[in-house]
DNA sequence: CTGTTAGCGCCTTCAC
DNA sequence: GTGAAGGCGCTAACAG
């Protein structure tokens, strides 16, 4: 069946220490090297990362639990957690919680059974309960988001105020002066920050919002946001632009556009959140604000790593500056409503 | 530190493997039951997963590989999988493998180690060398992809021919003649496999495809798509559609068109392969065929738990059926090339 | 430099 | 029904 280190050593004709050592690179004659090389070779013999995590205590393993694969956001973040542990010899447990709160709770719970060496974790909502577990965790842990500021975990966030502020101060500097906004619940942290963040750009700008130009939607995907949306379109006539929360948001705003005949830049400019791959794949290409998957991701593996090296480090907040991509949804002029038929024509496209 | 049951046993004051059958449900006084079950909350005792896998033999973790997991098809294969097994109390571990082989290869050497109790893998390429890893594995597997015949691996897989058919059929029932194709690379099995389907649906359906009508991609993603499609549009003048080897692709295919005019689907019906997210959120909405990405994540997963349970069981192949699911870039009627403007108009869409 | 020994935390015979 | 003891595969002390 399975090769174990002591049928090398038997084959070898050295003692299971020798063995070990000589496998591992410690202290052991060029012969003894030698010869159990040669054992390990013909056995075919691969060390049991079982045995070796009971032994060391480490499983050379990081989970990473987040809302919703299908959201890209996260799948980037996933790609760059995985790229950064894996040149330390870390694999990566995944582990979509859903947005229900306990099914974080269940997990972290099992994570004291030792299976991963740190977790990171990127939750939609931060509950008092999620603190609490967190708190308790025996494992090193980073949360990706918005953490309260007592508390002592480390933490990478995106810059939501600044983010949408990029994305309210080019739309009037297009030229556009009735804005909408398309949230995500207001029970998540990111709904949270961003609709505050939206309310101060706004007025920041001089801009007085309208409470029937904000809506939010039930979650933070494609359906909800056409739904939320044509609500948005229909109750708040006369916009000339739409932020959203997300970008699969923003992908609801133009099928809701499309609906009730609006021509997107046209009439209507809209502007995303997050910058996915997705961005760059619709019709107009969708301006939106980097928020910095990537890099949250990967700062996050980095300080996980970090901190497996040295736990006694000093806690650290790091927060990813966002940046404004424009592309063909905010770009041409606004127009007045029957210039032009609705539709989308190639001239408009860069 | 960690609690052990060293531990919950002393404060019980039982012997070790008292504590272990009361909390295994073992044959054990209800009065033992109830010290160790006591004793363990208040220790707040939990397993450690590493010392009972080296003891059982198996992990609880099953490992999941993919080529890309930026495509969103391996995202809902994953996300199927992990339901599936979530069920049998098994965690899923990621690996994206890129689309190189070299970590296909790397990734199932270590498997070898016992960090995982089994395998799904949906590899794009699927080379002698991978089999020949595949074969030598100590631990079970279950191949997502087009299998040859002769290995003796539990596998499912998509129908691409009857796929490409259904795709094909539909635009010729529409009115369209001039079908071109967008395929991936030939070297990956689906690529192949879809590109020969494409040539027998035609030929099947008396078409006769010039050869400047084919492009492939160098890669199955949009950027690959766009590049690609841009080629077939300019060299294959006068087609009114065009059929894409995935979803990716077919968005590629979109701006392909805008850039050149060409209005969708009025002078180009588009159809895209998986169905994926994606298909429903572009604009128009993108006709599509489902060729069941999370039912082939499902049915691997159930394959995988059953031979865990049962090694000796006969090897199972599952042939997942596609659907086609019409929307809106293949439905409005063909119309000649100056007929009206290039672009969307919201009447096109349903 | 090498071999012997003692665990890592748990489960599981085996006697009692 | 219970306790003592052995061992899963490995590494790290300790002697030699």
């Amino acid at each position: 069946m399975r090769v174990t280190l002591t049928q090398v050593a038997q084959r070898a004709g050295v003692s299971l220490a020798s063995a070990s050592r000589a496998l591992n690179g410690e202290s052991a004659s060029a012969r003894t090297v030698e010869l159990v090389a040669r054992a390990a070779r013909e056995l075919a013999y691969v060390p049991d990362a079982r045995a070796q995590s009971l032994k060391s205590g480490s499983t050379r393993q990081l989970a990473f639990a987040v809302a919703d694969v299908g959201n890209h956001v996260y799948v980037e973040m996933l790609r760059a957690v995985e790229d950064t542990v894996r040149e330390d010899g870390y694999r990566v447990l995944i582990s979509s919680t859903g947005s229900a709160v306990p099914r974080d709770v269940e997990l972290l719970q099992s994570l004291g059974r030792g299976f991963a060496d740190g977790l990171v974790i990127s939750p939609l909502r931060i509950t008092g309960e999620l603190l609490a577990e967190l708190d308790r965790l025996s494992v090193p842990v980073v949360v990706i988001g918005l953490l309260p500021d007592d508390v002592a975990i480390d933490n990478v966030r995106a810059n939501s105020p600044v983010g949408v502020g990029l994305a309210v101060d080019h739309l009037l500097a297009s030229g556009r002066r009735r804005i909408g906004f398309v949230n995500g619940p207001l029970d998540t942290t990111p709904g949270r920050a961003r609709g505050e963040a939206f309310r101060r750009a706004c007025a920041a700008a001089g801009l007085s919002i309208p409470a029937e130009a904000s809506v939010v939607a039930d979650d933070f995907t494609f359906a909800a946001g056409t739904d939320a949306a044509g609500t948005l379109l229909r109750q708040a006539e006369g916009l000339d632009a739409v932020v959203a929360a997300n970008d699969l948001l923003a992908a609801g705003v133009y099928h809701a556009a499309a609906e009730l005949g609006l021509e997107v830049p046209g009439r209507l400019a809209v502007v995303g959140m997050d910058d996915s791959a997705l961005a760059a794949q619709l019709l107009p290409t969708l301006t939106s604000v980097d928020l910095g998957s990537a890099a949250r991701g990967r700062q996050a593996a980095e300080l996980l790593l970090a901190r497996l090296r040295d736990p006694d480090r000093p806690v650290q907040r790091r927060v990813v500056q966002p940046r404004l991509v424009v592309r063909s949804s905010s770009t041409a002029p606004s127009r007045p409503a029957a210039s032009r038929p609705a539709g989308l024509t190639s001239e408009e496209r860069p």
